[in-house]
DNA sequence: TCCTGTGAAATACTTCACAGCT
DNA sequence: AGCTGTGAAGTATTTCACAGGA
Protein backbone atom coordinates (compact mmCIF):
# COMPACT_ATOMS: atom_id res chain seq x y z
CA UNK A 1 0.00 0.00 0.00
CA UNK A 2 1.75 2.77 -1.19
CA UNK A 3 0.95 6.76 0.16
CA UNK A 4 -2.13 7.91 1.18
CA UNK A 5 -3.69 10.53 -1.81
CA UNK A 6 -4.08 13.92 0.18
CA UNK A 7 -7.27 14.66 -1.98
CA UNK A 8 -8.76 11.26 -0.49
CA UNK A 9 -7.52 12.59 3.59
CA UNK A 10 -9.36 15.71 3.00
CA UNK A 11 -12.84 13.85 1.81
CA UNK A 12 -11.90 11.59 5.37
CA UNK A 13 -13.64 13.85 7.37
CA UNK A 14 -16.75 14.46 5.01
CA UNK A 15 -17.57 10.63 5.85
CA UNK A 16 -17.69 11.31 9.37
CA UNK A 17 -19.53 13.76 9.89
CA UNK A 18 -22.36 12.52 7.43
CA UNK A 19 -21.85 9.43 9.36
CA UNK A 20 -22.43 11.15 12.80
CA UNK A 21 -25.48 12.30 11.50
CA UNK A 22 -26.99 8.75 10.03
CA UNK A 23 -26.04 7.59 13.32
CA UNK A 24 -28.51 10.67 15.33
CA UNK A 25 -30.79 9.27 12.74
CA UNK A 26 -30.79 5.75 13.65
CA UNK A 27 -29.45 4.06 10.61
CA UNK A 28 -27.35 1.46 11.75
CA UNK A 29 -25.77 0.36 8.13
CA UNK A 30 -25.38 2.08 5.00
CA UNK A 31 -23.86 1.50 1.74
CA UNK A 32 -21.66 3.12 -0.13
CA UNK A 33 -24.35 3.74 -2.68
CA UNK A 34 -26.58 5.34 0.13
CA UNK A 35 -23.31 7.43 1.67
CA UNK A 36 -22.25 9.10 -1.48
CA UNK A 37 -25.88 10.20 -2.37
CA UNK A 38 -25.97 12.08 0.93
CA UNK A 39 -22.59 13.67 0.01
CA UNK A 40 -22.66 13.76 -3.65
CA UNK A 41 -19.82 11.83 -3.91
CA UNK A 42 -20.12 8.74 -6.44
CA UNK A 43 -20.14 5.37 -4.21
CA UNK A 44 -16.84 3.82 -5.95
CA UNK A 45 -15.09 6.89 -4.34
CA UNK A 46 -16.30 6.05 -1.61
CA UNK A 47 -15.13 2.57 -1.36
CA UNK A 48 -11.72 3.44 -3.19
CA UNK A 49 -11.18 6.01 -0.60
CA UNK A 50 -11.57 3.70 1.90
CA UNK A 51 -9.86 0.89 0.47
CA UNK A 52 -6.59 2.57 1.23
CA UNK A 53 -6.79 1.83 5.23
CA UNK A 54 -8.90 -1.00 5.42
CA UNK A 55 -11.87 -3.45 4.70
CA UNK A 56 -14.53 -1.93 6.88
CA UNK A 57 -17.82 -3.31 4.92
CA UNK A 58 -19.67 -6.16 4.57
CA UNK A 59 -20.44 -7.15 1.10
CA UNK A 60 -23.96 -7.50 0.28
CA UNK A 61 -24.54 -4.66 3.13
CA UNK A 62 -22.67 -2.31 3.34
CA UNK A 63 -21.30 -0.53 5.85
CA UNK A 64 -21.96 -0.82 10.21
CA UNK A 65 -22.49 3.31 10.59
CA UNK A 66 -20.98 3.33 13.98
CA UNK A 67 -18.32 0.95 13.17
CA UNK A 68 -17.03 2.95 10.44
CA UNK A 69 -17.23 6.28 12.01
CA UNK A 70 -15.36 5.01 14.81
CA UNK A 71 -12.45 3.48 12.39
CA UNK A 72 -12.34 7.51 10.33
CA UNK A 73 -12.03 8.69 14.02
CA UNK A 74 -9.19 7.01 14.88
CA UNK A 75 -7.79 6.83 11.48
CA UNK A 76 -7.89 10.74 11.32
CA UNK A 77 -6.89 11.35 14.94
CA UNK A 78 -10.00 12.10 16.53
CA UNK A 79 -9.85 9.79 19.26
CA UNK A 80 -8.31 12.02 21.44
CA UNK A 81 -8.75 15.72 22.18
CA UNK A 82 -6.32 18.55 20.53
CA UNK A 83 -6.10 21.21 22.24
CA UNK A 84 -5.58 24.37 20.05
CA UNK A 85 -4.34 28.10 20.69
CA UNK A 86 -6.25 30.77 18.56
CA UNK A 87 -3.96 34.33 17.75
CA UNK A 88 -5.81 37.37 17.37
CA UNK A 89 -9.04 37.93 18.97
CA UNK A 90 -10.70 40.31 16.82
CA UNK A 91 -14.23 40.35 15.37
CA UNK A 92 -13.33 36.99 13.51
CA UNK A 93 -10.92 35.55 16.81
CA UNK A 94 -13.74 35.91 18.85
CA UNK A 95 -16.22 34.19 16.60
CA UNK A 96 -13.60 31.46 15.99
CA UNK A 97 -13.27 31.01 19.90
CA UNK A 98 -16.82 30.62 20.57
CA UNK A 99 -17.63 28.64 17.61
CA UNK A 100 -19.09 25.54 19.11
CA UNK A 101 -18.53 23.40 16.63
CA UNK A 102 -14.90 22.20 17.58
CA UNK A 103 -15.74 20.54 20.64
CA UNK A 104 -18.03 18.04 19.16
CA UNK A 105 -15.21 17.35 16.97
CA UNK A 106 -11.84 16.73 18.71
CA UNK A 107 -10.74 20.46 19.23
CA UNK A 108 -10.88 22.54 22.41
CA UNK A 109 -9.43 25.98 22.31
CA UNK A 110 -7.10 26.34 25.21
CA UNK A 111 -5.32 29.00 24.73
CA UNK A 112 -5.80 33.20 23.05
CA UNK A 113 -3.20 35.68 22.00
CA UNK A 114 -3.04 38.63 20.30
CA UNK A 115 -0.17 41.18 19.06
CA UNK A 116 -2.33 44.18 20.16
CA UNK A 117 -1.50 45.67 23.87
CA UNK A 118 -5.02 46.73 24.11
CA UNK A 119 -6.33 43.48 23.91
CA UNK A 120 -3.80 41.58 26.43
CA UNK A 121 -5.93 40.40 29.52
CA UNK A 122 -8.67 40.97 27.80
CA UNK A 123 -11.81 37.78 28.15
CA UNK A 124 -12.49 36.24 25.04
CA UNK A 125 -15.13 32.81 24.89
CA UNK A 126 -13.96 31.91 28.27
CA UNK A 127 -9.97 32.77 27.80
CA UNK A 128 -7.67 35.52 29.18
CA UNK A 129 -6.11 36.66 25.89
CA UNK A 130 -2.43 36.69 26.37
CA UNK A 131 0.39 38.36 24.88
CA UNK A 132 2.62 36.78 21.83
CA UNK A 133 5.40 37.18 25.10
CA UNK A 134 3.89 34.19 26.47
CA UNK A 135 3.42 31.89 23.50
CA UNK A 136 6.10 29.14 24.19
CA UNK A 137 5.70 28.77 27.61
CA UNK A 138 2.00 28.49 26.73
CA UNK A 139 2.27 26.09 23.89
CA UNK A 140 4.32 23.81 25.79
CA UNK A 141 2.57 23.64 29.29
CA UNK A 142 -0.74 22.66 27.03
CA UNK A 143 1.10 21.03 24.82
CA UNK A 144 -0.68 23.08 21.59
CA UNK A 145 0.14 21.80 18.02
CA UNK A 146 -2.30 23.00 15.82
CA UNK A 147 -3.54 26.61 15.87
CA UNK A 148 -5.54 29.25 14.10
CA UNK A 149 -4.67 32.44 13.42
CA UNK A 150 -7.18 35.15 12.89
CA UNK A 151 -4.65 38.49 12.61
CA UNK A 152 -4.66 40.93 9.66
CA UNK A 153 -2.85 40.21 7.03
CA UNK A 154 0.23 42.64 7.79
CA UNK A 155 1.09 40.62 10.79
CA UNK A 156 -0.13 37.04 9.51
CA UNK A 157 3.72 36.03 8.57
CA UNK A 158 5.49 37.04 11.30
CA UNK A 159 2.86 35.22 13.35
CA UNK A 160 3.02 32.41 11.66
CA UNK A 161 6.72 32.39 12.05
CA UNK A 162 6.47 32.78 15.92
CA UNK A 163 4.15 29.70 15.94
CA UNK A 164 6.30 27.66 14.07
CA UNK A 165 9.56 28.52 16.14
CA UNK A 166 7.27 27.58 19.26
CA UNK A 167 6.83 23.99 18.00
CA UNK A 168 3.71 24.27 16.40
CA UNK A 169 2.82 21.66 13.56
CA UNK A 170 -0.31 22.54 12.15
CA UNK A 171 -1.70 25.92 11.32
CA UNK A 172 -4.88 26.98 10.54
CA UNK A 173 -4.97 30.72 8.55
CA UNK A 174 -7.70 32.80 8.30
CA UNK A 175 -5.18 35.65 6.68
CA UNK A 176 -5.25 36.25 2.82
CA UNK A 177 -1.84 35.74 1.99
CA UNK A 178 0.24 33.21 0.75
CA UNK A 179 2.00 32.20 4.34
CA UNK A 180 5.38 29.74 3.77
CA UNK A 181 6.07 27.89 6.60
CA UNK A 182 9.38 25.34 6.59
CA UNK A 183 9.19 21.44 5.56
CA UNK A 184 7.64 19.73 7.94
CA UNK A 185 5.02 21.87 9.20
CA UNK A 186 1.24 21.64 7.86
CA UNK A 187 -0.80 24.94 6.69
CA UNK A 188 -4.06 25.42 5.79
CA UNK A 189 -5.90 28.40 4.21
CA UNK A 190 -9.34 29.12 5.08
CA UNK A 191 -10.32 32.03 2.48
CA UNK A 192 -13.62 33.02 1.33
CA UNK A 193 -12.71 35.76 -0.81
CA UNK A 194 -11.06 33.06 -3.05
CA UNK A 195 -14.14 31.10 -3.06
CA UNK A 196 -16.55 34.07 -4.24
CA UNK A 197 -14.06 35.58 -6.31
CA UNK A 198 -13.82 31.67 -8.19
CA UNK A 199 -17.47 31.98 -8.41
CA UNK A 200 -18.05 35.23 -9.62
CA UNK A 201 -15.94 33.58 -13.03
CA UNK A 202 -18.72 31.21 -13.44
CA UNK A 203 -21.33 34.27 -12.40
CA UNK A 204 -19.90 36.16 -15.60
CA UNK A 205 -20.57 33.50 -18.26
CA UNK A 206 -24.08 32.54 -16.91
CA UNK A 207 -25.81 35.45 -18.38
CA UNK A 208 -27.96 33.99 -20.82
CA UNK A 209 -26.99 30.28 -20.93
CA UNK A 210 -27.24 28.58 -17.60
CA UNK A 211 -26.93 25.06 -18.08
CA UNK B 1 -9.76 25.69 -26.59
CA UNK B 2 -11.46 23.25 -24.46
CA UNK B 3 -13.16 23.83 -20.93
CA UNK B 4 -11.06 25.43 -18.56
CA UNK B 5 -10.06 23.30 -15.29
CA UNK B 6 -12.15 23.92 -12.08
CA UNK B 7 -8.16 24.18 -10.33
CA UNK B 8 -7.27 26.56 -12.55
CA UNK B 9 -10.05 29.16 -11.97
CA UNK B 10 -9.60 28.18 -8.33
CA UNK B 11 -5.76 29.55 -8.55
CA UNK B 12 -6.28 32.37 -10.53
CA UNK B 13 -7.84 34.73 -7.46
CA UNK B 14 -4.42 33.91 -5.80
CA UNK B 15 -1.93 35.08 -8.77
CA UNK B 16 -4.22 38.21 -8.28
CA UNK B 17 -4.07 38.75 -4.67
CA UNK B 18 -0.03 38.40 -5.72
CA UNK B 19 -0.03 40.41 -8.54
CA UNK B 20 -2.20 43.46 -6.30
CA UNK B 21 1.05 43.13 -3.57
CA UNK B 22 3.66 43.24 -6.04
CA UNK B 23 1.72 46.41 -7.32
CA UNK B 24 1.67 48.00 -4.01
CA UNK B 25 5.57 47.07 -4.00
CA UNK B 26 5.71 49.47 -6.94
CA UNK B 27 7.24 46.32 -9.06
CA UNK B 28 6.31 46.74 -12.71
CA UNK B 29 7.08 43.12 -14.23
CA UNK B 30 7.50 40.14 -12.94
CA UNK B 31 7.98 36.71 -14.26
CA UNK B 32 5.91 33.26 -13.99
CA UNK B 33 9.39 32.30 -11.79
CA UNK B 34 8.94 35.64 -9.46
CA UNK B 35 5.28 35.24 -9.16
CA UNK B 36 5.73 31.36 -8.69
CA UNK B 37 8.26 31.65 -5.81
CA UNK B 38 6.08 33.81 -4.25
CA UNK B 39 2.82 31.96 -3.70
CA UNK B 40 4.57 28.20 -4.15
CA UNK B 41 3.35 27.25 -7.52
CA UNK B 42 5.69 26.25 -9.81
CA UNK B 43 6.47 28.45 -13.56
CA UNK B 44 5.30 26.20 -15.29
CA UNK B 45 1.80 25.89 -13.80
CA UNK B 46 1.65 29.56 -13.78
CA UNK B 47 2.23 29.91 -17.39
CA UNK B 48 -0.10 27.21 -18.41
CA UNK B 49 -2.75 28.67 -16.53
CA UNK B 50 -2.48 31.73 -17.81
CA UNK B 51 -2.26 30.46 -21.32
CA UNK B 52 -6.28 29.04 -21.11
CA UNK B 53 -7.43 32.79 -21.28
CA UNK B 54 -4.87 34.16 -23.51
CA UNK B 55 -1.35 35.65 -24.53
CA UNK B 56 -0.30 38.17 -21.67
CA UNK B 57 3.63 37.73 -21.01
CA UNK B 58 6.39 38.70 -23.00
CA UNK B 59 8.98 36.15 -24.01
CA UNK B 60 12.13 37.29 -22.77
CA UNK B 61 10.96 40.43 -19.82
CA UNK B 62 7.52 38.46 -18.07
CA UNK B 63 4.10 40.09 -17.45
CA UNK B 64 3.73 43.16 -16.76
CA UNK B 65 1.80 43.74 -13.61
CA UNK B 66 -0.61 46.22 -13.70
CA UNK B 67 -1.79 44.96 -17.11
CA UNK B 68 -2.23 41.08 -15.85
CA UNK B 69 -3.90 42.30 -13.02
CA UNK B 70 -6.71 44.29 -14.87
CA UNK B 71 -6.46 41.17 -16.92
CA UNK B 72 -7.32 38.89 -14.29
CA UNK B 73 -10.00 41.03 -13.04
CA UNK B 74 -11.98 41.01 -15.89
CA UNK B 75 -11.77 37.31 -16.35
CA UNK B 76 -12.47 36.61 -12.95
CA UNK B 77 -15.74 38.89 -12.90
CA UNK B 78 -14.14 41.18 -10.56
CA UNK B 79 -13.98 44.52 -12.69
CA UNK B 80 -17.60 45.70 -11.28
CA UNK B 81 -19.10 45.44 -8.09
CA UNK B 82 -21.25 42.64 -6.73
CA UNK B 83 -23.83 43.08 -4.18
CA UNK B 84 -23.78 40.30 -1.60
CA UNK B 85 -26.09 39.50 1.19
CA UNK B 86 -25.49 37.67 4.56
CA UNK B 87 -28.21 35.24 6.32
CA UNK B 88 -27.31 34.70 9.72
CA UNK B 89 -26.04 37.21 11.74
CA UNK B 90 -24.95 35.30 14.72
CA UNK B 91 -21.13 35.65 15.57
CA UNK B 92 -19.50 34.16 12.94
CA UNK B 93 -22.23 36.20 10.34
CA UNK B 94 -21.17 39.51 11.89
CA UNK B 95 -17.68 39.04 11.72
CA UNK B 96 -18.59 38.22 7.69
CA UNK B 97 -20.78 41.38 7.69
CA UNK B 98 -17.65 43.64 8.99
CA UNK B 99 -14.99 42.02 7.20
CA UNK B 100 -13.06 44.25 5.59
CA UNK B 101 -11.81 42.43 3.07
CA UNK B 102 -14.50 41.65 0.59
CA UNK B 103 -14.66 45.26 -0.36
CA UNK B 104 -11.11 45.60 -1.70
CA UNK B 105 -12.01 42.72 -4.17
CA UNK B 106 -15.19 43.59 -5.73
CA UNK B 107 -17.68 42.44 -3.48
CA UNK B 108 -19.95 44.66 -0.89
CA UNK B 109 -22.72 43.41 1.64
CA UNK B 110 -25.74 45.27 0.78
CA UNK B 111 -28.24 42.99 2.77
CA UNK B 112 -28.69 41.00 6.27
CA UNK B 113 -31.02 38.43 7.39
CA UNK B 114 -32.38 36.25 9.87
CA UNK B 115 -34.19 33.31 11.17
CA UNK B 116 -34.33 34.22 14.58
CA UNK B 117 -37.63 37.01 15.13
CA UNK B 118 -35.07 38.49 18.00
CA UNK B 119 -32.73 39.61 15.56
CA UNK B 120 -34.82 41.52 12.99
CA UNK B 121 -34.60 44.96 12.96
CA UNK B 122 -31.04 44.90 14.95
CA UNK B 123 -28.36 46.63 13.32
CA UNK B 124 -25.27 44.47 12.25
CA UNK B 125 -22.79 46.39 10.68
CA UNK B 126 -24.11 49.04 9.26
CA UNK B 127 -27.24 47.40 8.05
CA UNK B 128 -30.33 46.47 9.43
CA UNK B 129 -31.60 42.78 9.83
CA UNK B 130 -34.27 42.04 7.62
CA UNK B 131 -36.98 38.62 8.01
CA UNK B 132 -36.61 35.70 5.41
CA UNK B 133 -39.67 37.50 4.21
CA UNK B 134 -38.39 40.12 2.80
CA UNK B 135 -35.62 38.21 1.36
CA UNK B 136 -37.17 37.87 -2.28
CA UNK B 137 -38.24 41.53 -2.82
CA UNK B 138 -34.47 42.67 -1.43
CA UNK B 139 -32.63 40.44 -3.80
CA UNK B 140 -34.60 41.60 -6.90
CA UNK B 141 -34.10 45.37 -5.57
CA UNK B 142 -30.55 45.37 -5.11
CA UNK B 143 -29.86 42.09 -8.32
CA UNK B 144 -28.11 40.11 -5.61
CA UNK B 145 -27.08 36.87 -7.56
CA UNK B 146 -24.23 35.75 -4.21
CA UNK B 147 -25.18 35.03 -0.59
CA UNK B 148 -23.64 34.11 2.44
CA UNK B 149 -24.86 31.50 4.78
CA UNK B 150 -23.75 31.65 8.22
CA UNK B 151 -26.95 30.25 10.24
CA UNK B 152 -26.68 27.03 11.99
CA UNK B 153 -26.57 23.53 10.57
CA UNK B 154 -30.02 22.59 11.35
CA UNK B 155 -31.25 25.63 8.95
CA UNK B 156 -28.74 25.87 6.45
CA UNK B 157 -30.77 23.61 3.98
CA UNK B 158 -33.80 25.36 4.45
CA UNK B 159 -31.68 29.37 3.69
CA UNK B 160 -30.20 27.59 0.66
CA UNK B 161 -33.32 26.54 -1.15
CA UNK B 162 -34.78 29.58 0.01
CA UNK B 163 -31.75 31.65 -1.38
CA UNK B 164 -32.22 29.31 -4.65
CA UNK B 165 -36.08 30.02 -4.60
CA UNK B 166 -35.45 33.32 -5.02
CA UNK B 167 -32.85 33.46 -7.74
CA UNK B 168 -29.77 33.16 -5.95
CA UNK B 169 -26.92 31.85 -8.15
CA UNK B 170 -24.15 31.14 -6.21
CA UNK B 171 -23.92 30.51 -2.46
CA UNK B 172 -20.91 30.18 0.32
CA UNK B 173 -21.84 28.39 2.93
CA UNK B 174 -20.19 28.66 6.42
CA UNK B 175 -22.52 26.09 7.70
CA UNK B 176 -21.64 22.39 8.09
CA UNK B 177 -23.53 20.50 6.20
CA UNK B 178 -23.45 18.73 3.02
CA UNK B 179 -25.81 20.69 1.12
CA UNK B 180 -27.69 20.12 -1.84
CA UNK B 181 -28.35 22.63 -4.36
CA UNK B 182 -30.07 22.43 -8.12
CA UNK B 183 -27.96 22.04 -11.44
CA UNK B 184 -26.81 25.64 -12.21
CA UNK B 185 -26.42 27.09 -8.49
CA UNK B 186 -22.95 26.97 -7.43
CA UNK B 187 -22.22 26.19 -4.02
CA UNK B 188 -18.76 26.51 -1.61
CA UNK B 189 -18.19 25.31 1.26
CA UNK B 190 -15.62 27.02 4.07
CA UNK B 191 -15.20 24.24 6.55
CA UNK B 192 -12.55 24.97 9.06
CA UNK B 193 -13.16 21.91 10.87
CA UNK B 194 -12.58 19.89 7.94
CA UNK B 195 -9.22 21.43 7.33
CA UNK B 196 -8.19 20.53 10.95
CA UNK B 197 -9.53 17.15 11.25
CA UNK B 198 -7.13 16.63 7.78
CA UNK B 199 -4.07 18.08 9.28
CA UNK B 200 -4.70 15.80 12.57
CA UNK B 201 -4.57 13.21 10.32
CA UNK B 202 -0.84 13.99 8.99
CA UNK B 203 -0.14 14.90 13.05
CA UNK B 204 -0.89 11.73 14.12
CA UNK B 205 1.91 9.86 12.12
CA UNK B 206 4.26 12.33 12.66
CA UNK B 207 5.22 11.41 15.88
CA UNK B 208 8.41 10.06 15.47
CA UNK B 209 9.02 10.61 12.05
CA UNK B 210 8.64 14.41 10.72
CA UNK B 211 9.93 14.55 7.41
C1' DT C 1 -29.61 -10.56 -4.98
C1' DC C 2 -27.06 -6.90 -3.21
C1' DC C 3 -22.98 -4.66 -2.35
C1' DT C 4 -17.87 -4.53 -1.33
C1' DG C 5 -12.99 -4.23 -2.74
C1' DT C 6 -10.02 -3.61 -6.47
C1' DG C 7 -7.30 -4.09 -10.81
C1' DA C 8 -7.69 -1.85 -15.18
C1' DA C 9 -9.30 1.92 -18.13
C1' DA C 10 -10.35 6.53 -18.54
C1' DT C 11 -9.86 11.17 -17.40
C1' DA C 12 -7.75 15.17 -15.25
C1' DC C 13 -3.89 17.73 -13.94
C1' DT C 14 1.03 18.92 -13.68
C1' DT C 15 5.54 19.17 -15.32
C1' DC C 16 8.89 18.94 -18.96
C1' DA C 17 11.32 20.75 -22.54
C1' DC C 18 11.90 23.53 -26.34
C1' DA C 19 10.68 26.61 -30.46
C1' DG C 20 10.43 31.24 -30.93
C1' DC C 21 10.10 36.17 -29.66
C1' DT C 22 12.45 40.40 -27.40
C1' DA D 1 20.31 35.72 -22.49
C1' DG D 2 15.99 35.41 -20.68
C1' DC D 3 11.36 34.12 -20.58
C1' DT D 4 6.76 32.97 -22.67
C1' DG D 5 3.41 29.71 -24.62
C1' DT D 6 2.50 25.05 -25.53
C1' DG D 7 2.48 20.22 -27.37
C1' DA D 8 3.90 16.00 -25.39
C1' DA D 9 5.17 13.17 -21.45
C1' DG D 10 4.42 12.00 -16.98
C1' DT D 11 1.48 11.70 -12.65
C1' DA D 12 -2.51 11.69 -10.10
C1' DT D 13 -7.23 10.89 -9.49
C1' DT D 14 -11.65 9.12 -10.78
C1' DT D 15 -14.60 5.87 -12.74
C1' DC D 16 -15.60 1.41 -14.62
C1' DA D 17 -16.76 -3.15 -14.27
C1' DC D 18 -16.62 -7.40 -12.27
C1' DA D 19 -15.06 -11.39 -9.13
C1' DG D 20 -16.51 -12.98 -5.02
C1' DG D 21 -18.61 -12.91 -0.28
C1' DA D 22 -23.02 -12.43 2.69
Amino acid sequence: MSEIPEVVVLRLPLYARALELLRQEGVEVISSQGLGARLQVTPAQIRKDLSYFGRFGKQGRGYNVSGLLGELRQILGLDREWPIAVVGVGRLGGAIISYPGFGPHGFRVVAAFDTDPFQIGERAGGLVVQSMDELKSTVHEKGIELAVVAVPPSQAQAVIDALVDCGVKAILNYAPVAARVPQGVLLREVDPVVSLQSMTFHLKSMRGGPS
